[in-house]
DNA sequence: GATGAATGAGAGTTCATTCAT
DNA sequence: TATGAATGAACTCTCATTCAT
């Protein structure tokens, strides 16, 4: 067995070892059980249980930046840098479960997640969403009287809660329920949700 | 020393103790050691470290409840309903830090509290607001074509994120800052924050 | 029972345990099972393996440097300053051999025992040693081209070797053989082992 | 690399490494490093830690026995013999500095070696020490009114702590001091300490 | 009501050793 | 000869909880 494979089945387990048990409550020993490999080998490769659950974070947050440099980056048009952000959570909730279970869970609010680190890892991302707001009200597609701030609490906090109960109730996400999703937000994050 | 006071007085050191270490992380003994008073004493009186956080959870819970209720039955206007119901989880982030830091960092988004009974807590939650949401489409305030429980996840997202902010960062609440987050949340809900 | 009581019984469980198997292999769970007490018990007094082993270590500091200081104040003639310095460590070795045994074979010479702090005790009684040689030179009782550091190894390390020895072979010592071992080190290092 | 380069660099990697943490804080990992191979090979070579230790600590032995007949059969003055001893100790500790603080540190005192073993060279040893203590005796060097063993070990003792006390200081150690220590070990066990 | 001594299951981590390659 | 992945027993320490006083 190639060298890669065991730390990979550790990573994949430890994904499901913390998301259903949560951080403090998954076991060195569950993670190896479920890798299928001995205790100390999960040491052996990740030092320790912090550390193994930072990879696995840090891994999100990667994701995360590089999509979001993308985007403002792109040439596309600013309503679709605001849908493929959407997309990029609802695909990855779809992809990677997991992955995003953790962050709901465990990251994006955990008491635990406060240290100051990852307090900067949300400012970077705040950070970086605000100048997609920004941009957003300079090239004249968003009112000015709202600070890009408010803005990215606003869009944000929409995304966050969809994947949220979705996590939270476990519940399958259709091609169709996404593109509706997609809608919701877009709709009423430009348009607003008031009857014309 | 009155019974009533060292009751409150352990509950005060456990809304701390809840809210810098997190549940998980909160020891019985911290509690008492903020208290004033033994560890036995706690268990005299709570029984268990679940139970006494069963028992802040709840308030929190019973209070949002009771809110919600009281909108859902006013007769004020649909707008001020809304603002009603910002209002109520930045008066608490002012009033009771503490109780609002818990409830970001260890309820919301916690698999700890992803039980059935969580999950309840929320799905009641969502429902009354919906109630609400759909009342605003009924008297035709809100948009008929999105679905009322999408309405409040936006809605709910826009507040918890602004909440979150806050508690990420131990930022203090002006009552300014506090109407410039009423006003942002109220005008991109309603009337998008696309530019004219 | 009392509270001094479980400490008392942990602590001489301690020396026994620290004696048998050294530091490094002394094992918490033998040291509560000799002491009849809880695991959990030796971690609730003493917090950890270091800070029980550092208490008993203390103490044989604290007796030595007691009984130098009485010997440097004391008035008694030189010769019997020395002996009395012999005497007390052959007296411990009968009344406390848990603890001499202790100081032998883990701290006297242990690399674990080599730290700044380890080092300052030992410099604090090698300079108490030497301002009794050095008060011996000045009264005339010892020869002065002698640096009083050195005597005080070659004296010190005449004891330490005795009482290694007894350790190592666990000997018993009988009043006879403790005035033979006196008798021996005062006359040797006094008068020499040449022969007339 | 000749086979017997990397069996050489594993003892002498291990050398240091024992004396730095001492033989339970020694990791075989560490040892691995130090060589610059894999532990692997140092099992492949050694076996065990246990062993690799031994064969170090046998080195010592077997020198300090050699140098011990050594003088034992030689032909040189009684004088000359114990100060041939003293140098042997010294001059270790300037040419193979790792194996005397060993020595020290891990040997001597160490209850990890209190085994029947342990105990039979050090007998070994001393036994040695006492015929050539016998033999000053007889040939009216010494005063035959103290114990042979008893003067082995005020002898053997004041050398141990000379070297003791440079291990613990990590002291450099310069020929003038040598001779200076050389001197007054034999002055002191000759002559006495006592002013004339 | 109030205390804190006492318990012990459980978790993370270490590291000597084995073994397939 | 040489590697380092893989194993798992052993050990320290934590902390919720119980209970005698």
């Amino acid at each position: 067995m190639a060298k890669g494979d065991k730390q990979e089945m550790i990573i994949d387990a430890a994904l499901e070892v913390f998301r259903e048990r949560g951080y403090a409550n998954a076991r060195m020993a569950d993670i190896a059980r479920r890798a299928g490999v001995s205790y100390g080998l999960v040491y052996h490769y990740f030092g320790s249980k912090e550390v193994l659950f930072d990879l696995i974070v840090e891994t999100w947050w990667n994701d995360l930046y590089s999509m979001m440099n993308a985007e403002k980056a792109s040439s596309d048009a600013f309503r679709d840098k605001l849908i493929h952000i959407i997309r990029f959570f609802l695909d990855t909730y779809v992809q990677r479960p997991n992955l995003i279970s953790i962050f709901v869970s465990e990251v994006c609010r955990s008491s635990v997640y406060h240290t100051r680190e990852g307090l900067a890892r949300f400012l970077k991302f705040f950070s970086l969403c605000e100048e997609i707001m920004l941009e957003g009200q300079q090239k004249g597609y968003l009112k000015k009287d709202i600070p890009p701030h408010h803005l990215t609490y606003i869009f944000y906090g929409a995304i966050e809660t969809f994947i949220s109960v979705m996590v939270l109730g476990k519940e399958p996400l259709t091609k169709k329920r996404q593109e509706r999703a997609v809608n919701a937000i877009m709709e009423v994050f430009m348009d607003g949700a008031k009857a014309a």
